[in-house]
DNA sequence: CAAAAACCGTAACATTCGTTACGGGTATGA
DNA sequence: TCATACCCGTAACGAATGTTACGGTTTTTG
């Protein structure tokens, strides 16, 4: 168990394990066990304590008035359940929460958090960061999602990955549809027609900016 | 100035002035001015400081390497410019800030935040609260954009806000389809189809749901 | 009260995107 | 070496969405 603290240090901290060590962070905390298939927490639950999944895989779900589930995503372990939202103003648990496989949750309360960030610097930077990180995250993909047109959200993306008129995907044509929301051929096709336009050079996950004015004008 | 910084403990508490009269947060802090179409942190900047927007109005920009800009979004006074990002591991300015009008800007060091965290638990829990509700506004944001379809989105915003079979808006038709990214005919007649369909009744940002599974099944 | 602004529904048309299907290439492992 | 799994480009078609325009109602403003 204490390991799992020392984990949970090391995702906040993202250090080594030996700065860890000198932190020694003892924070108070309670663990609890599901079973596959046990709820672990309800949509609109007000949430007092930190749930750092340890073990297992959950799955959360919107459970609207009327009883219908709608699955939303699933969570491995280790991770935060709800890092950020026990400090919102609306402390509630925004989905359903259920044990996919056999689960084990670390509960640290509110005032435990708050106690050992007065306590130790090192946590409260290692939880901050992990929550603007979060923040900065979301705002990536927001972004993204917020350019209206296939080739916008291209256009940006290859802006951002801008080095002197050269970018690189950094990653397959197929996982980037997948970031965008799009399917794999729309991409293809529009990166295509770019390349057709003359805006762009592509080729194997590498291309170069011909006109940036044209690219620049893509975007919304 | 002190007004502001009374402010600023406003906006991370959205508590009573009384109650931050017993706080009385007593931060350090620096103000500096800015003139219009003056620059007041350029994209890449490391953030070493919270930048507090006490007075006036910016634009962000986002620049690529070629020194072409894009605008990205305009921010009003008071709001913080970097509340989250100076907590972040890549703690630079993901975009260029400039002064659309004269502005004042109050600047506190991440270390005077991190002191008075340790020491005043109120400040913790409004700073640790803006942050958190960021958050959760960017989440809710992004299940709306990951939805495909305007239905889709629509459906997932009616249940979301379903209670016990009737539904509100809360806004207008042109700000909800600014909200999820649309247009406005689009989504006007996305509700048409929905209502004609049978699946839920809409008149005058009021509605009913008729039929669960059909609008379920309209999500992805 | 009159003018202006905001909001809404509708329709016709153009554009974009999703869907599906096919063929080819490359890496991996049995 | 063959099978398998990915990854990619392309094409054709249909569906979804954007665009533009119009008329109408309601709300705000002077």
């Amino acid at each position: 168990m204490n390991q799992d603290l020392l984990f949970f240090c090391t995702m906040c901290q993202e250090k080594s394990p030996k700065e860890i060590d000198k932190i020694r962070c003892t924070i108070d905390h309670t663990v609890k066990n599901y079973k596959r298939g046990d709820l672990i927490a309800s949509q609109g639950d007000r949430i007092s304590s930190l749930y750092m999944l340890t073990k297992g895989k959950v799955k959360t779900e919107i459970i609207s008035k009327s009883g219908l589930t709608v699955s939303v995503e699933e969570i491995t372990a280790p991770y935060p359940l709800a890092a950020a939202f026990i400090f919102a103003d609306n402390n509630r648990f925004p989905v359903e929460v259920t044990a996919m496989e056999d689960c084990e949750v670390v509960l640290i309360s509110k005032s435990s958090i708050e106690k050992q960030m007065a306590k130790c610097p090192g946590f409260l930077r290692g939880f901050m960061a992990f929550i603007a990180n979060r923040v900065q995250f979301l705002l990536e993909r927001l972004k993204i999602f917020s350019q209206k047109g296939i080739k916008a959200k291209m256009a940006y993306y290859i802006l951002q990955h801008d080095k002197n008129g050269s970018f690189e995907l950094g990653r397959s044509i197929a996982s980037l549809a997948e970031y965008f929301g799009v399917e794999r051929p729309s991409l293809s096709r529009a990166i295509s027609e770019m390349t057709h336009d003359g805006i762009i050079e592509f080729e194997a996950g590498k291309g170069k900016i011909l006109r940036y004015n044209d690219l620049k004008e893509l975007l919304g």
